[in-house]
DNA sequence: TTTGAAGTACGAAATTATTCGTAGATAAGT
DNA sequence: ACTTATCTACGAATAATTTCGTACTTCAAA
């Protein structure tokens, strides 16, 4: 179950925020260009695909994902890894330390996580 | 530019073998269920991109990427990290680290990295 | 020189994803 | 009770991507 970028663009705003309102998550949206009855369709459709449930009790619903925020990184790393990286997790482990510089800290801690590895 | 699907693993195969035929690009894609002239109608849309260069000087057109490799992983990788991971890099490398095992030289490897980080 | 296997070109159908308009429900304020 | 805000439902338009059929070309082998 692979989300689309739109549905993937509503799930952070949930995990983020949930439970939330079509209203909100419309509005935290980072595309002000759409409009409302778009996010509330895609939400519907969501809804369908049992990526999202709801609290229909009052009239604004109030939906909640069902998916794991994990699950669904570890499920784009693993495509990316695979189709882009072919495999080299090591290569793309240094060309994302590379760029996104991280902090001493950050290093540290990773540092700490591969002398646990071994 | 962003390459849909379909045109990635395209590229995926001209970089490994470029140039080639369409039949050539045709035979190595993973995906066996699609007929020969999508192949070759994918890529004469990703010529009209400029995404492909040919040479046609004999019957069948010899075909290499105008773009490179490394800039698309970039692409693919910061946008991962934009959108999924929020910009914590360091959390997207350990979680690459945690299920796609690397060796022991590998993770030597990106110690050294991380040492000359700092 | 005919035949056929393999190629290109390209319009158009099929599929998937996104967007919006409109109708009707709900509830709060006057 | 009536008006207005805001909500849901949902069909249908639009856009983007993928797929294929068909026509035509090329070239080599019979």
């Amino acid at each position: 179950m692979k989300p689309t970028e739109s549905e993937l663009e509503i799930l952070q705003v949930l995990w983020d925020k949930q439970p939330c309102t079509v209203r909100e998550v419309h509005e935290s949206l980072k595309r002000k260009d759409i409009g409302y009855t778009t996010t509330l369709k895609l939400m519907q459709i969501m809804l369908e695909k049992s990526m999202v449930i709801r609290d229909t009790s009052s009239k604004s619903h109030l939906y909640s994902t069902t998916i794991n925020k994990e699950t669904i990184e570890q499920q784009f790393l693993d495509r990316m890894i695979d189709n882009i990286y072919k495999g080299n997790t090591s290569r793309l482990v240094m060309q994302a330390l590379g760029t996104h510089k991280a902090s001493k800290e950050e290093i540290e801690l990773i540092k700490e996580y591969l002398d646990k590895l071994q």
